[in-house]
DNA sequence: GACAGATGAAGGA
DNA sequence: TCCTTCATCTGTC
């Protein structure tokens, strides 16, 4: 049985991002639609063909929304997000989950490589790995793939598209 | 079970 | 140095 997912969008200076939540916190983040940058580079619609309209939207998920949305305007100010909503990475896979949880510790304003993160996880040869979960992250800018640049300093690549990853980091003061 | 992938490292020119 | 090749590990079909 799955649970339902509310679909709110959330305005910000650079176009309109989608927000989904299930019960147990926010699922999914979409980059604006706008110039079809997408996350997964799948199509945006019919990804959640469950998605109920934003009416008689529960109470914790009105927190979560004003939360994801102070969090993601931060982010995008250039700033740390103070708070964030719980996430629900459920139907993730272990790997995944561990990946993004060494992606979350990552400062604002430094970067990681695809095998420090390997190596913080206890996987130093999984790299390739650590790459493929990274582009399976459902909730980008707040868990920050976009942090994770290849050994040589380059920018590897972003499931939102390499001029958000480059956008980003330059927000928080990364020169690449 | 085979294949692809957002890498990293080593070896050769 | 720079480029090419290969090893590695996981997820997806």
């Amino acid at each position: 049985m799955k649970t339902p997912l509310v679909e709110l969008p959330i305005s910000t200076c650079d176009g309109q991002f989608i927000a989904r939540y299930s019960g147990k916190g926010l699922a999914e983040l979409n980059f604006p639609s706008v110039g079809r940058v997408l996350v997964g580079s799948k199509s945006n619609e019919d990804r959640s063909p469950r998605a109920v309209k934003p009416t008689g939207i529960p109470a914790p998920i009105c927190r979560w929304q004003r939360a994801t949305a102070a969090a993601l305007k931060a982010v995008l100010a250039g700033r740390a997000a103070k708070t964030l909503p719980p996430l629900d990475w459920s139907g993730k896979t272990e790997f995944q989950k561990s990946v993004w949880r060494a992606l979350r510790k990552i400062r604002h304003g430094q970067t990681k490589s695809y095998g420090e993160i390997a190596r913080a996880i206890g996987r130093p040869k999984a790299v390739r790995a650590v790459g493929g979960a990274c582009g399976a992250n459902p909730i980008p800018v707040l868990v920050p793939c976009h942090r994770v640049l290849a050994a040589n300093g380059q920018m590897g690549g972003f499931s939102g598209g390499l001029d958000w990853k480059r956008s980003l980091l330059a927000r928080e003061g990364v020169s690449l």
